[in-house]
DNA sequence: CTTGGAGTGTCAACAAGGCTGACATATGCT
DNA sequence: AGCATATGTCAGCCTTGTTGACACTCCAAG
């Protein structure tokens, strides 16, 4: 209701895109999308009797090698039960190394191991072949501006926490 | 591995864009946006009882109101059971009215009711509140990429999909 | 008119992966 | 010594996805 409806073909983009049927666009894209973002892990991940739990955990702890468990926890933002469940079978499955920590012992620290690695370099590459031809298609300005609006859409909390890792932090 | 580094102050950003490192963030930045991106509306449905598959059927069959279960099932990418679910406890509510089909008797059309009109804009308020908020934030050229890369990462059959539902089909 | 197929609904059973609550253990800090 | 922190684990629950089986209604082709 109250659209209004400006006409598509411009009545001056810059105040057209925060129109409700703008926003509505931009929310049904961001569903498509993610659902293309996670649908060639997944594919991987069924043969395998992983689930994407699985994947971001291999994920962030191959990106921030000797992470801890809580430092994990709120990057993913589960319950420790929900990511010890799954950090156990990694763990048992010779995937994922757990470290007692050497400063304070009662941390664990997380590393891949060589089979580890070898999994996330089959989920990320799927991924990021995605990502490189959609990044492709689009050009560099919109993958900036891409960028932009995903940091702007982020809570504060995990806008640092992406930048940390951005950091290598 | 492969990764070369070549340098964040920039040796042209327009080859930079492509890096493994460069995709990584982006990956990054699509799992930390989509948590955002659900963040509000999941609030009001747990008040609720709901859950975001609710909230999902909720705003489809808003946005094609008349639409069978068939068609919403192509949409969500969901079982018919799964979705019948969902479906039921929201008609049991009285937030979802299902028509049998005039031409076709078969075939059930899905309308919300005044009561799911009313949820369906505490969710999209909530939802449509945040992308609002980014799309400011970033501005409308960042926007036009933001739509570009969301678009190029869809499955064709989905990219489809989302252009019928955004010309109105 | 019968038969087959499409669209839909429903039942049962199961799995993944969230959650809470409670409790154990080891360690660190004051 | 005693409290706090980091982790692990058990039990149980919920949502939302899955498969398989079956019934019903209706349309259309033979």
């Amino acid at each position: 209701m109250s659209d209004g409806r400006a006409g598509v073909g411009g009545t001056g983009e810059s105040l057209l895109f925060l129109t409700d049927e703008q926003l509505r666009q931009g929310i049904e894209a961001m569903f498509f999308a993610y659902r293309g973002f996670t649908a060639d892990p997944d594919r991987i991940l069924d043969e395998l009797a992983y689930g994407r739990a699985h994947h971001r955990a291999v994920h962030f702890i191959n990106r921030a090698p000797g992470t801890t468990v809580n430092n994990l926890l709120a990057i993913l933002g589960v319950t420790k039960q929900s990511l010890n469940r799954v950090l156990r079978t990694l763990i048992e499955d010779g995937l994922v190394e757990s470290r007692v920590g050497t400063t304070d012992k009662r941390e664990r620290h997380l590393h891949l191991t060589d089979a580890g690695r070898a999994l996330e370099g089959r989920l990320g590459d799927a991924q990021r072949a995605r990502m490189r031809s959609a990044y492709r298609k689009a050009g560099p300005e919109a993958v900036a501006g891409f960028r932009q609006v995903l940091e702007a859409m982020m809570d504060p909390d995990l806008r640092r926490t992406y930048h940390r890792l951005k950091d290598g932090r």
